[in-house]
DNA sequence: ATCTCTTAGTAAACCGCTTTAGTATGTTTA
DNA sequence: TAAACATACTAAAGCGGTTTACTAAGAGAT
């Protein structure tokens, strides 16, 4: 054994150094504070001994120890691909806050959108027997399926069964969306998205499709662009210029960060287009509200993806069951 | 005991079923697995069966038990007020991935600025083992000082030693964002900022006021407001109507959240002031790029803070060294 | 022929908790 | 007056690892 960091000066106590100081066994200690202490006939007194001499001692209880025995770590995942995208941090918050909740905590960690990273992480967490995981997922997530781990995805999802499933309700909000631009008079839009294997992006891009058919305007694939994860920046400027060349009047980004990437860029250099151009964007950003130009976005519920993503996670811990999919609805905020 | 979740159709192989299968006793397996075969003289032949079985059966350890018997969880926990401030999800990321680089797990939580909110985190934090903890306080955390917790303070510190702390040249910066505004013409600076009893933000007063006397201008004390944190949207609105009202020409904003809520409402109600008067804040927001009003903005090295503050961690964890303070520089971002 | 070294392992304690299956004593009930 | 029951507790196994202190067998040195 090695010393741990308490024992050169301070020994944390323990149940057994309670039990010694009370006089009763590890069993009972164990018992009374966790509140057992009735239906398992301790008596009054030992009891109140007990919690009285934990209480002296400051008697914290080591979560590992329990962890360990119970098969359980009340400790959660959430896994996403960036931690710093506000659109992902804002939903930790929240998880976090309705973990806390319940007396869970949380890990997070990044995948960068890089499947051998997801799973590499997934692999750190189960060996650290977090309980589940709330996951933004990259790929199919296969083997951890296979290990039988809680699992509740969001934003996007790859199984064919959509269970245990929240997300938004994309192709409806992309239609509203391209509705707004064309309102304000926009007949060629180009659309930035990205990654458009993912399933929530092509309902997307689907929804965009499907307004302008509803408004007897044209598909043209050369307006629809699908950008690089990795190449978010070169990609989305090349995208910029190529959409100005074919002279769209209006730009609809599949997420926050190609929004704020692409006007940033129209700003820097297409000053004089800034406001003839109409912009729409998948994700609210905080600074759309006072941002120049004004953008249409669509706000996803944060506070109700994280409050579902967490019940739903727990009604598979706690009572075994699963959950089908929740689509929530986004709200469309006109500027 | 209770039943693990896999119990019920398939037990996850533990160093044990190893052992059984290749007929050594757990201790070497246990060497064997840890890269400590030829150290403790186990030949390449057992070495290489107990390896193949290993994989085999896709052995993978349960980190509980290691921490519990060592005594170190290899999880660190990063506390913030609000995780979702993109200042600190940003850090939280990098953070994030050097921990990992490191073989360690991250655990995050926000305190809100409540005391008690983060005595309840680091308490659960430290029962469950965690190894040490990266911060922003909001108190002086005397308690788990006492716990003897290896601690990394970023942002700001409470305690009279420098001890183990990231910061960055508060009010240098403050004095440089506020010379900026004076070079743009502005005479009568209005200051927002909040908990001015933390030392930072203390210290970003400071700078603020020598770049008046520097520049011959009168430090005015009913232009510097201090709002309260939980009050953030009420007090920064009367806030900015107080200020316009003395007619200042320019607003320095001591974080982001404050800039960001205070340009909006400006924006909002005096669109007509909105060019004639300018902006500095403290903190950048990728916004500020293409953003209108143009706002001077001082970028905190949130890669060199997230790295610092590990190594620091590290040391403390790992070599039982305790570090100094480092005060890193700030990037001003003129726009 | 004995002593010492090296090689190749292993038994068992331990980390701190939970839980099962008891025990011992007194109190009812038949 | 023995059997059944209730009360108040406990010993010990188990979770899955790590580590210390040993053992047993063969090789080399004296």
């Amino acid at each position: 054994m090695h010393l741990n960091r308490f024992s050169s000066f301070l020994v944390r106590p323990s149940i057994k150094t309670i039990a010694e100081q009370s006089g009763v066994s590890k069993t009972t200690v164990s018992f009374v504070l966790n509140g057992r202490g009735n239906e398992k006939n301790i008596s009054a007194e030992t009891q109140k001994r007990v919690l009285d001499i934990a209480q002296r001692l400051n008697y914290q209880p080591n979560h590992l120890a329990r962890s360990l025995s119970m098969g359980r770590s009340y400790t959660i995942g959430f896994v996403v691909p960036d931690i710093s995208n506000p659109f992902f941090s804002k939903i930790a918050r929240l998880v976090e806050h309705y973990a806390e909740e319940r007396g869970y905590s949380v890990m997070v960690a990044s995948t960068d959108e890089k499947p051998e990273k997801e799973q590499k992480i997934l692999t750190a967490f189960t060996n650290r027997q977090i309980d589940g995981v709330i996951i933004a997922p990259t790929t199919e997530l296969v083997s951890s399926k296979i290990a039988n781990l809680p699992m509740v995805n969001f934003d996007r999802n790859f199984n064919d069964k959509d269970d245990n499933f929240v997300t938004i309700n994309n192709s409806e909000t992309a239609n509203q969306l391209t509705q707004k631009l064309i309102g304000k008079g926009c007949q060629k839009i180009g659309l930035v998205g990205l990654s458009s294997f993912l399933p929530n992006i092509n309902e997307r891009i689907d929804g965009y499709k499907e307004a302008l058919t509803n408004n007897g305007l044209f598909i043209n694939q050369s307006l629809i662009i699908d950008v690089n994860t990795n190449l978010i920046k070169q990609d989305v400027e090349s995208a910029i210029h190529q959409l100005l060349k074919e002279e769209v009047d209006g730009f609809l980004f599949l997420n926050n960060v190609l929004a704020a990437e692409g006007i940033w860029l129209v700003n820097k250099h297409y000053p004089q287009l800034i406001d003839k151009i109409k912009f729409a964007s998948f994700d609210n950003l905080d600074v759309f509200d006072y941002a120049k130009p004004k953008v249409t976005s669509a706000l996803q519920p944060g506070d109700e993806i994280a409050r579902n993503c967490v019940e739903m996670l727990f009604k598979q811990i706690e009572d075994k069951e699963q959950s089908g999919s929740i689509r929530l609805s986004t709200t469309i905020i006109e500027r």
